[in-house]
DNA sequence: CGCGATTTGTGCACGCCTTCACAAGCGCCT
DNA sequence: AGGCGCTTGTGAAGGCGTGCACAAATCGCG
């Protein structure tokens, strides 16, 4: 994933802090911590040490300390990190402070589910739309929410300034719907169409494709028992995760 | 994701190539790959250039060269790849040529659109169980499949040679079923809820968490508008694709 | 048969990320 | 007040992945 970044900026206005220029392998590695840190701060933990918070995310403590030097020094030599001050940290990086709103476009199968998922109201983000370019789908009420034709999303990224859209639609919908999405000022598109979408350089395009996590899945498989069929029984790891007391 | 690997397998029997030692980074490109040579394939295509390829998956035609070489030579100089034998072989690799069974776990919002979900289906992937612990679900038929309650799962396990199980719980549910479907002899894991899951060394696991890929992309947002706001306008590019006329 | 156009396969250099190992800093206990 | 144990923050090294640039190979045409 080629992202690229540059803007250290310096001096910046008010009392925020300057807007750090952050690894794209951290970013990605940050909710994982904001989670366990969430988990933390149920249970009542004041402080966790990179150890400890390292094991609850899946990740190497020295990995987890690097992370997390990037966005300034949070944590007290010979404690641990305060909980609470690093959720808040983490958050504003994020930029989960805003609530954002996400708009859904596709109410087929999947776009169903996600118009429900519970997961995303949950951490800060609020589905405020649902679009679909099927009139009989039109009307239909997910959720709480009114399935609305897809030619009055521009009318409805206007009022409620949509930076996000998800996408949902069969794979041959979607480059269409990006392109109404990109006309209506969305910045940022999660993708659940298998191929590949063209937009403007500012935009920026998360992909998930299902089947591909089943397919590398797959691979795996197929590895394990070329191995297992093999003279030396070896074990033949691959990428777990570390205990978490549930 | 720190996958590890280690055997190349030399000698092998029967006539089928020893199993090549990949890169996890081309792994994950493969079903990318092979989705733009199964849309080159309807089109009529029987050679494509690593040019064409690569601009029709999405990335840089060195990258696509060098993936596809790891493999093995199937391209052909001054021509091309032939389309149909690369679709073979990295179905071969990927280990598609099984058609394998799948089952899932947790029949809520989200596991109710995967079971109907067609990308599995038409992409070698068979869904042959459905299971819930919540027995009120259990009974209930979804696209051709009826939820059994999950105790039901080893002996489904025991006949249909299950390999890969998905995860569609709530997250406090996921390590349970996780510890079930390993008991089961599943070695392949799709997770959907967020969390860490603690399983045995030859078991792999992969995490989608909807939930993280929004917040990524709210980084993102967020990080654009600390841009905008600032002196030098910068076009603050971002992991795009490239076109892909559909 | 030879030549030019075209495209693959790959050696090499560069940059990012991970991991180790340790110095610096903090709090607690005596 | 001093010392001791614990934990963070980071310098340095190594590995992995990417992209360039070019040699090698193949086809088609005259």
């Amino acid at each position: 994933m080629s992202q690229q970044r540059q803007g250290s900026t310096p001096g910046d206005a008010g009392g925020v802090p300057a807007f750090p220029d952050l690894p794209e392998a951290t970013i990605a590695r940050l909710p994982e911590y904001l989670r366990a840190l969430h988990h933390l701060a149920e249970t009542g933990a004041e402080t966790v040490s990179s150890e400890g918070l390292a094991a609850a995310a899946g990740v190497n403590s020295a990995k987890l300390r690097k992370d997390l030097s990037h966005l300034g020094s949070y944590g007290t030599r010979g404690v641990g990190y305060d909980v609470a001050l690093l959720i808040d940290q983490i958050e504003y990086i994020l930029g989960l402070d805003k609530n954002r709103a996400v708009c859904l476009v596709g109410v087929g199968n999947l776009g169903h589910a996600l118009a429900g998922y519970a997961g995303f109201a949950s951490r800060g983000f609020r589905v405020v739309a649902l679009f679909d370019a099927d009139p009989s789908k039109v009307g239909e009420r997910i959720n709480g929410l009114t399935v609305r034709h897809i030619d009055e999303l521009s009318e409805v990224a206007a009022e409620e300034s949509l930076a996000i859209g998800v996408i949902a639609t069969p794979p041959g919908s979607a480059q269409a719907v990006a392109d109404v999405l990109v006309a209506a000022g969305v910045t940022s598109i999660l993708n659940f169409a298998p191929g590949v979408l063209s937009v403007p350089p500012n935009v920026d395009v998360r992909k998930v494709d299902l089947a591909i996590e089943l397919q590398i899945l797959s691979f795996h498989e197929h590895r394990k028992a070329s191995l297992t069929a093999l003279p030396g029984g070896r074990s033949a790891a691959a990428g777990n995760q570390e205990a978490f007391g549930s």
